[in-house]
DNA sequence: TTGAAAGCGCTAACAC
DNA sequence: GTGTTAGCGCTTTCAA
């Protein structure tokens, strides 16, 4: 173990709170002094402990991430902002990753790590609203990308059913009539499946067309493997859809992939639109047209959010004024229209 | 703050140390008082305060990942894998995006976090063998990705001027003769550019081609936007190559995006290879051959050797052998051959 | 089998 | 300006 300040003190022939102060960067020390115990500091190497120090503040300056999947391209991207924005104010991150599993999640509701982190973000998938009303844990939390409930539950998300709908008005607006989804999900937790859906159906209804079930087929998850797959399964119908929106653009990629190895073309044979907008669907061929949740601002809100929650900043300091009102933060989006609905010569 | 171990044990009505005792799992803890402690505990919700733990057990449970961008797919499956493997060992991973700046890189060799975490592991960009060897801080260190030096760090990565060497070959047995290479780097550190480049220039030069500088345009990083500016420059030159080997994925799916747009059909008019295997490139049309390192294998052994090197688990249990006498371990890769350049039928 | 007490390294109230 | 000291919550000898 390295040098404590203790040994600082010592071999600067000062006390412990001098070293301190010199190390806390306080007022009041003499330059002399200063002078001294930052030699000593230097030729000892000193390190603060930070358990210790943690220990004694009664914070410890992390905070963490909870989220399904870190290799999800939504999640890796969101990630990046919220470390960036963690770290511009002074906290580290620490990285829990629960697979989408209720179990899992249900831990980091309970605060696994508690003790260990002054705050949690989290983006649940399996975990309804009964179980985020049961946590006993009080580490602060604000939930991110969903608007799970109208609880006590701080959150930041955008309007996905509105999203949805949007999506679908834009297909709707191209003429097709056809219109297939996938991304539909049944388990209790898949709020964002529910939202999304009902945004579809909204935007079907308000045109005045069918709600046909077997253009929505079900999924456990969203992974370009499972937009391929449900592709197929559209596509082998006796009446495919001129059109399909899939929930995220890992569905639409994968269902992008099918339809163009069968021949087709997209989007004159097919249209294909997206959700989330990460980068993969700026590149792909064609592109992808998707909603553009402004994820920057997503993570900085959720931070900052949570930074007041907590009372301070992580590197200690103290803020002045009280936990915030604001419980629910809507983020903006945006309808990104791209190839894979309005053509553009390629493919 | 919650309870502590003194609040439960005055409720159970014993001391601090049977209360301890029953929270470790001690043995020899009378079934009775066991019970009575339960009890408490359950009353209080006692959650133990790691801090305190830590500062006693002297280390934290906690390692970090430093890596440059979460969001690039290859990183981000990659702290997938990491995650994984260190939760399995009861370690708690806390992230350091470093966006392979330099003076980032520099900090977390020189121990940011020192004393908040027991273990390091470090996908290093621009850092090189000096700053390597200058490191003072000591805590445990694993090198990712990357055959740096053969100083004395720790390190898992795979043989990549071998693997570029295959892939360049591949292209050359396809019948090519004018093969562009896409990420070149000047950067000083730029270990993993100038080993796929010396891998590129040997198949090369084994085939008796010539190597043509304006073929291999340097590129500042490494994401889909470089890709397709370079392959654009490519495409511009007198004589355009019939096959462009990009270091990695990314830039391949930039140089795709860019060859289709432009009309022309890849394999058959420019062939396009990658390295890394994210999964973008199952799904991308054409699909794209690249060099599949053993992600989860890398991700494994790194914490795998960490672990040794902490000399115990996550846990707080302690390791009888000593530190592992291996300290280059070399994973394996293959040559995935796809579409983007044996064409398949489609696009 | 259980208890008392020291001390991990640090901060902060208080004294000088 | 600087020093003394208590104690954060926990683990761990050492005694009982």
């Amino acid at each position: 173990m390295g040098a404590s300040l203790k040994d600082v003190a010592a071999r600067a022939g000062v006390s412990v709170k001098t070293v301190s102060n010199v190390v806390n960067g306080y007022t009041y020390v003499a330059p002399h002094t200063r002078e001294k115990v930052e030699k000593a500091l230097a030729e000892l190497e000193y390190r603060p402990n930070l358990s210790a120090r943690n220990l004694r503040r009664g914070r410890t300056g992390v905070i963490a991430l909870a989220l399904p999947e870190l290799d999800a391209p939504y999640f890796a991207e969101l990630s990046r902002f919220v470390i960036d924005a963690a770290v511009e104010r002074g906290w580290t991150v620490l990285i829990d990753q629960t697979d989408g599993l209720a179990d899992r999640e249900r831990e980091v509701l309970q605060g696994i790590r508690e003790q260990l982190i002054d705050g949690l973000i989290f983006s649940p998938i399996a975990v309804g609203r009964e179980e985020l009303a049961a946590r006993t844990d009080n580490t602060p939390l604000v939930l991110l990308g969903e608007r799970i409930l109208d609880g006590p539950t701080h959150h930041v998300a955008i309007d996905n059913q509105r999203a949805a709908r949007e999506v679908t008005e834009h297909l709707i607006s191209l003429g097709h009539t056809r219109i297939g989804a996938i991304g539909a999900q049944d388990s209790p937790g898949a709020n964002t499946a529910r939202l999304r859906l009902a945004g579809y159906r909204q935007a079907l209804r308000a045109a005045g067309l069918p709600y046909d079930e077997r253009l929505v087929p079900p999924t456990g998850s969203y992974h370009r493997a499972d937009g391929a797959a449900l592709m197929r399964r559209l596509l082998d119908l006796d009446e495919p859809p001129q059109a399909v929106f899939c929930f995220n653009d890992l569905l639409a990629l994968g269902a992008l992939r099918t339809a163009l190895s069968a021949g087709l073309r997209v989007p004159q044979d097919v249209a294909v639109a997206g959700f989330d907008d990460i980068e993969d669907g700026r590149y792909s061929t064609p592109t992808l047209t998707t909603i553009s949740p402004d994820k920057a601002r997503i993570a900085r809100t959720a931070v900052e959010l949570l930074d007041a929650l907590i009372g301070g900043t992580g590197r200690g300091g103290r803020r002045a004024d009280g936990p915030p009102e604001v419980r629910e933060v809507e983020a903006d989006y945006r309808l990104i229209v791209r190839e894979s609905t309005v053509g553009a010569g390629g493919a």
